[in-house]
Formats: structure tokens, C-alpha cells, sequence
DNA sequence: GACCAGGCACATC
DNA sequence: GATGTGCATGGT
């Protein structure tokens, strides 16, 4: 895929923080709508902890509106802050008992800011696998997890951590670009060739 | 106007 | 444990 695609160099931001604001803001969104509010909270010169934990809830929903959910994500991004400025001591494995940050978001801030070898299940990830049958549509996103980092642990470039981001960022252009149709399968998958027959 | 996009928490059964 | 629902903008 990447001969293919070439190296897609995710995750973008310029910073480990703003990797993390971006993880939350694009749960169930597109990433130009992230943008835009990225973009927001730059131009009001608040993409810090200190000084996005300082706004208001609602002066920061109104910061981040163009990614959707506004009022939602405002709230999981102070509980992320409250966290990360009032008692994070760097312990990023504890993520996942802050409110708003599921098993997805987590690993992607583990994997892009915290620089864990980590593989991120997510919608593409998981229809992908579905479609060319290597696993249940509904399975589970520790077993499906489980099941890529056992086959990726086998590969000698699992070393390096750039291989695990740059595997996920595959997987989701592969998913927008030719997985969107319907059918139960990807017949018709330029990527088929590419694909291995089995994980 | 319908559908989709780099989820999650919560209620209900 | 499994399933359904609310959250909301912007592009196609």
C-alpha cells in the first residue's frame, strides 16, 4: 500500500498536544471539518493546555463548531485538560479512564504524540478486514486489535514505530478512496493485488 | 434532501 | 452482553 500510495506522514499537527485536540475533535468527523476548527483555536492563539483550559465551555464549543458535536467535544476536551494540566504525570496508559476518550482516540494519541506501538482500529480498519474476510463485521475492537498487532509483531520493520503510524494512515485512505460502496465485499479493489491473502 | 465522516457515553433490554 | 440513540457540522 504504501508503494501504491506512497508515505502518508500522520499524524497531522505540529504538535503532540495538537494531535491529541485533533483525535478529539474528529471522533465520528471528517478531518476538513477538524481543520477549520484547529484553525479557530489558532487564530485565537489558545492551541496550549494552560490556556485552553482557562476558555469557558461554551467559549470553547464556539471555537470548535465547524467539527460537529461542538457542545459534546467541548466537554470531553476540558476532561482531557482537567486531567492533562491538574494531575497528568505523563502517564498517557491512564486516557482511557478520562471521559470522552474511547479505545480509538486513545490509541491514536498513544500512537501519534505518545509514540506507543500501537494499532488503531477504526471504521476503515474494521471494514476493511470485514470485506476481504479476515474477520466478523461485528468483532470486537480488542480482538481486532489483538489480530493486527499479532500479524504486524511478525514483520522486522515492526521496529520502528513510523511503520505502525504510516500502516494505519494506509488502511484509512484505502478505506475513503475504495471501500465505500455497500457491496459485502471489495471485489472490485484496486488494492486486492496488493493485499495479502491473510493476516 | 439524504448520506457520510479518522466515536463515545448512556439507556434499555 | 447486545443493541439503539443522541450528539451536529460541512461536503458530496
Amino acid at each position: 500500500m504504501r508503494a501504491h500510495f506512497g508515505h502518508q506522514h500522520w499524524w497531522p499537527g505540529e504538535t503532540p498536544f495538537e494531535v491529541c485536540v485533533g483525535a478529539i475533535l474528529t471522533q465520528n468527523t471528517a478531518w476538513s471539518n477538524v481543520e477549520r476548527a484547529i484553525a479557530n483555536l489558532k487564530a485565537a492563539r489558545v492551541l496550549e493546555p494552560g490556556k485552553l483550559f482557562a476558555l469557558s465551555e461554551p467559549q470553547l464549543a464556539a471555537l470548535i463548531r465547524p467539527a460537529g458535536y461542538f457542545n459534546v467535544k467541548a466537554r470531553r476536551l476540558r476532561s482531557f485538560l482537567r486531567v492533562l494540566v491538574e494531575e497528568f504525570g505523563g502517564e498517557l496508559e491512564r486516557l482511557l479512564a478520562i471521559h470522552g476518550i474511547g479505545p480509538e482516540t486513545a490509541d491514536s494519541m498513544l500512537l501519534y504524540a505518545g509514540g506507543h506501538h500501537r494499532f488503531v482500529i477504526d471504521a476503515y480498519t474494521r471494514r476493511i478486514f470485514h470485506r476481504h474476510g479476515w474477520s466478523r463485521g461485528d468483532a470486537g475492537y480488542e480482538k481486532l486489535q489483538r489480530l493486527c498487532e499479532s500479524a504486524l509483531n511478525h514483520k522486522p520493520q515492526a521496529a520502528r514505530l513510523d511503520y505502525w503510524q504510516d500502516y494505519h494512515a494506509q488502511l484509512v485512505i484505502t478505506g475513503k478512496d475504495f471501500c465505500r460502496t455497500r457491496q459485502p465485499r471489495c471485489a472490485e479493489c484496486p488494492l486486492k493485488s496488493l493485499l495479502p491473502s491473510k493476516v
